[in-house]
RNA sequence: GGGCGCUUAGCUCAGCGGGAGAGCGCUGCCCUUACAAGGCAGAGGUCGAUGGUUCGAAUCCAUCAGCGCCCACCA
């Protein structure tokens, strides 16, 4: 798809969103995204981390993939094999959850509805909105092998899922028990730990009297959660407190229904907290629940799964849900005058479900399934250790080390109907078994009325398969012999946990191998859901509007921007986008310049001796820029390589380096012309193809105008190497020269500015020559000096130099002699002249103290006393200047 | 309760041992034939506080203050 259209008709603004589509659509066409797993090259990996099939991108989604897709581009051009796999999770609850809510709309409840018929409704809720994030993905330009796409409830994925999970049943790796596990009573199912977000709340510490059945007194205890007590059934003191010696084997008399309930010793309790007496509720607190395994004290499960009282507690309390049943509580003890104390409010955290934010119940909910950890955490702590998973940055490597030292077993089961179901069957001979094949009959007994366990996996135990499930694992597929381990995962630190540690797990016990050599880990977009963060920006950035109004490059060059693996919190705001969308057409009508005077094809350069000072400033600041970028990205820093970009692009590609080729373009010979527009082209050529990485669809416009090639994103990477034998001869060359000629354009510019000196009156400038040489830095950029000041010519006095009617300007310490005839008023020259002899002054006092410490001169590097050496020598030249202008000005003005 | 991070220009952040930087915002001038989504010039900071190490500290160390995040079964 070579564009037709002459550089004429490239407007003047760039209009992003028509050649988005256009370009997107062809590069999948061609097939520029997919990889071959029969392959000569290095293979290149990414697994994109599955976003929810109903999901839609949200900003958070576009930093991720704006990250990987960058790394994937420039993987592609570096001459990888280079595949990106996309693709999406069922999200058991999060699913199912929105699904229920629409059919709660209708006045359905799903559990009229049957498990068949509503897994039905699922599948086609998701037919009709699983694509969506598909085609969001593509409007951001994800580079993504889209004959690879996935889903985690694909035949393929699931036969992984029950491969996976028969290969730990049998290995004992995954059991059945039954404890207490975090219930959601929302969405009524268990949770894991990782899925239960503890958040402070401003509760209450109420604390209350149990009187002693015997009479003797009573035994005081405190609670957050006062309902909790219906459940009591015992009392526990460490067993080493004194104050409680004699009270151990006694028993309290619950005020409601009069059960006799122990007291109890236990290690577990804190005798400096409270009154050091602890109330026992085994079914609904982890801790208690180990306590009552110890001492042999009674469960009683007093909550239903939607949390409102059983029928076990006393009739009065029946069927309130939780809070009512606290303030009854409350009430009722207060009654029978048995409340001690109330501290309110009692900030202490709290879980509350990922997914629906209630508060999570520890619940007795019946058996549940496991995986047992212990066996798993160390081949993952020591994966880590030794390097064969590398985190960006490294301090994430730490708290993933902890947090697998402290993990425990992680509960798989889920009350739902979305998901996986566990490939588990009981038969009426009380066999159980885990199969792969649905079996048609107990393997023990024969008989054929087996019954599947009704609940399904974690979303999370199908996701912990991710990055190899999706190459075509348990089968031995030649895209897993390629890309297996992958090369980096890109992720938010959010799930670290929930997600990456446990593919780390997984993939070295079914593999035997990690799933990925690198993980980057990128800080969080505020995020769509107005979470917290006092400085909220205000509204949600939806990636799709900013898409539509600014253009996929602009929305990915801001998040790039951010995108620095130091930084927690990246906060994007639409004036960053804009900036995205205004540099996108900077580098649009800088390559609409170099067309009018490029006709087109590989640019070549001229040979060295033929370069004017110029071109070779430009080609070193170049070359600069090149290894900046590539530096850059291999340390995983998109954030830097953009702005890297940036700067050399438009501060020195545009502000100078074309500026400064002009003359010879408009006004040079026909050789001058072809040369200076081959030199631009080969840098806008290379800087073009750095820059797609980030900004894939104008460089690709740009780039096949410049007709080098078929498309930009087959093109190679830049080599740093390229210019290695010239660049740095360029710049010592240029370096000096430029500084001064940069300064003296400015300085110019300012007087103009500063004394409304109009840019069309050309100005016969003088320069006194104060050190020798002062000529030769003049020289290489005369012509460029004398066009970008507005120069009718250069000429040299002596340093003396004393006429009358001229303003005085210093560059680098130079006196700069700008005639203004007799009718200017030199006062405000004379006043900055002044305030800068005195700044310069200052700086040379600092300068000769430090020379005159001996100390200094004795432990500083030679390096660093040199320069300070050079520095004196400078501001000694500037001030004696300074004050010789002065004179000048006064014996002129007086 | 444990751990991590942050505090630099009005805003958002780079810099992490040797002369305070960027983007946006702000001020002035300019529709100069690549770009007004632009050009040119400019204003603006005792680099959170205190103490220490060092010839030299925004940069290293300690303490403190404020902010944020992660982890956590103290009623």
């Amino acid at each position: 798809m070579a564009v037709e259209s002459s550089p004429a008709e490239m407007p003047t603004q760039y209009e992003p969103a028509a050649a988005e589509r256009r370009l997107y659509g062809w590069w999948v066409e061609r097939g520029f995204f997919h990889a071959r797993a029969r392959t000569d090259r290095v293979p290149f990996c990414i697994v994109l981390p599955p976003p929810n099939v109903t999901g839609r991108l949200h900003i958070g989604h576009a930093l991720d993939h704006t990250i990987q897709d960058v790394l994937t581009r420039r993987a592609r051009m570096q001459g990888f094999e280079t595949l990106w796999l996309p693709g999406t999770d069922h999200a058991g609850i999060a699913t199912q959850v929105v699904v229920e809510r629409q059919l709660a709309k209708e006045g359905i409840d799903r559990r009229e509805l049957g498990r068949e018929a509503f897994l039905e409704r699922v599948w086609r809720w998701k037919e009709q909105y699983g694509g969506e994030i598909v085609e969001q993905m593509k409007a951001l330009g994800d580079s993504c092998d889209w004959e690879r796409l996935r889903f985690t409830m694909d035949e393929g994925l699931s036969r992984a899922v029950r491969v996976a999970f028969v290969r730990m049943y049998e290995d004992g790796l995954v059991y059945r028990g039954e404890r207490l596990v975090n219930w959601c009573p929302t969405d009524q199912t268990a949770l894991s730990d990782s899925e239960v977000e503890h958040e402070e709340v401003e509760g209450e510490l109420v604390t209350f009297r149990y009187p002693l059945s015997d009479g003797s007194g009573d035994v005081a205890v405190a609670t957050t959660r006062l309902e909790t007590m219906l459940g009591d059934t015992g009392i526990a003191v460490h067993p080493d407190d004194e104050r409680y010696r004699d009270a151990l084997g006694k028993r309290v008399r619950h005020p409601f229904d009069g059960r006799e309930l122990p007291i109890v010793a236990d290690p577990a309790v804190d005798p400096a907290f409270g009154t050091g007496a602890v109330k026992v509720t085994p079914a609904h607190d982890p801790t208690d629940f180990d306590i009552a395994e110890r001492t042999g004290l009674e469960l009683m499960n007093i909550l239903r799964a939607d949390a409102t009282m059983a029928d076990v507690v006393p009739e009065e309390f029946r069927g309130l849900d939780r809070y009512s049943a606290r303030t009854r509580v409350h009430e009722r003890l207060k009654e029978l005058g048995l409340l001690v104390k109330e501290e309110r409010p009692y900030p202490h955290a709290v879980g509350h479900c990922y997914r629906c934010h209630s508060e999570i119940e520890p619940w007795l909910s019946g058996k549940q399934w496991f995986v047992a950890v212990e066996r798993l955490k160390e081949p993952a702590r020591m994966a880590a250790k030794e390097g064969r998973v590398r985190f960006i940055p490294d301090r994430w490597a730490r708290n993933y080390d902890e947090w697998l030292e402290g993990l425990r077993d992680w509960n798989i089961s889920r009350q739902l109907w979305w998901g996986h179901r566990i490939p588990v069957w009981y038969c009426p001979g009380g066999h159980e078994f885990a199969a792969v094949q649905d079996p048609e009959a107990c393997p023990q007994c024969g008989q054929a009325d087996i019954e599947q366990d009704p609940d399904v996996l974690d979303t999370w135990f199908s996701s912990q398969l991710w990055p190899f499930s999706t190459l075509g694992w348990p089968d031995e597929t030649e895209d897993l012999a390629t890309f297996y381990p992958t090369t980096v995962l890109v992720t938010g630190y959010e799930i670290l946990y929930l997600w990456v540690a446990r593919m780390i797990m997984s993939g070295l016990y079914l593999l035997g191998d990690v799933p990925f050599r690198n993980v980057l880990i990128h800080g969080l977009v505020r995020d769509a859901r107005g979470r917290k963060m006092s400085k909220s920006l205000g509204n949600v950035i939806d990636p799709l509007g900013m898409i539509e109004r600014y253009g996929a490059d602009a929305l990915r060059y801001a998040l790039a921007r951010m995108a620095s693996p130091d930084q927690q919190n990246l906060p994007l705001s639409e004036e960053g986008i804009e900036a995205g969308r205004n540099f996108a057409n900077k580098v649009w009508n800088a390559a609409r310049l170099i067309l009018r005077v490029y006709r087109g094809g590989v640019p070549e350069l001229p040979p060295p001796e033929r370069l004017a000072a110029a071109q070779k400033w430009l080609l070193s600041r170049y070359h600069g820029c090149v290894a900046d970028v590539s530096g850059a990205l291999d340390a995983g820093d998109i954030s830097e390589a953009a702005v890297g970009l940036h700067r050399f692009i438009w501060s020195e590609f545009c502000d100078w380096g074309l500026e400064m080729e002009k003359g010879r373009l408009y006004e040079g010979t026909e050789r001058e012309r072809s040369d200076a527009a081959n030199v631009l082209a080969w840098v806008l050529e290379r800087t073009l193809r750095l820059l797609h990485p980030i900004m894939p669809f104008v460089t690709e416009e740009i780039w096949q105008r410049l007709r080098v090639g078929e498309s930009i994103v087959l093109a190679s990477w830049p080599e740093v190497g390229e210019l290695e034998e010239w660049a740095p001869r360029f710049a010592e060359e240029t370096e000096l020269p430029f500084v001064f000629a940069q300064e003296l354009v400015t300085e110019v510019r300012r007087f103009r500015g500063d004394h409304g000196v109009p840019p069309k009156s050309t100005i016969e400038l003088r320069i006194a020559e104060r050190a020798p040489g002062r000529r030769g830095l003049v020289g290489p950029f005369e012509t460029e000096i004398r066009r970008l000041a507005g120069l009718s010519s250069i000429s040299f006095v002596e340093k003396g130099f004393a006429g009358s009617g001229y303003a005085r300007l210093l560059v680098q310490g130079d006196p700069v002699l700008i005639p203004v005839g007799d009718l200017f008023d030199l006062r405000a020259e004379t006043t900055r002249l002044r305030e800068a002899l005195e700044t310069a002054r200052a700086e040379e006092a600092r300068a000769e103290a430090k020379l005159g410490n001996e100390a200094f001169l004795a432990k500083a590097p030679p390096e660093v006393v040199l320069k300070e050496r050079q520095k004196l020598e400078r501001l000694e030249h500037e001030t004696s200047s300074l004050r010789e202008q002065l004179e000048q000005l006064e014996a002129a003005g007086s």
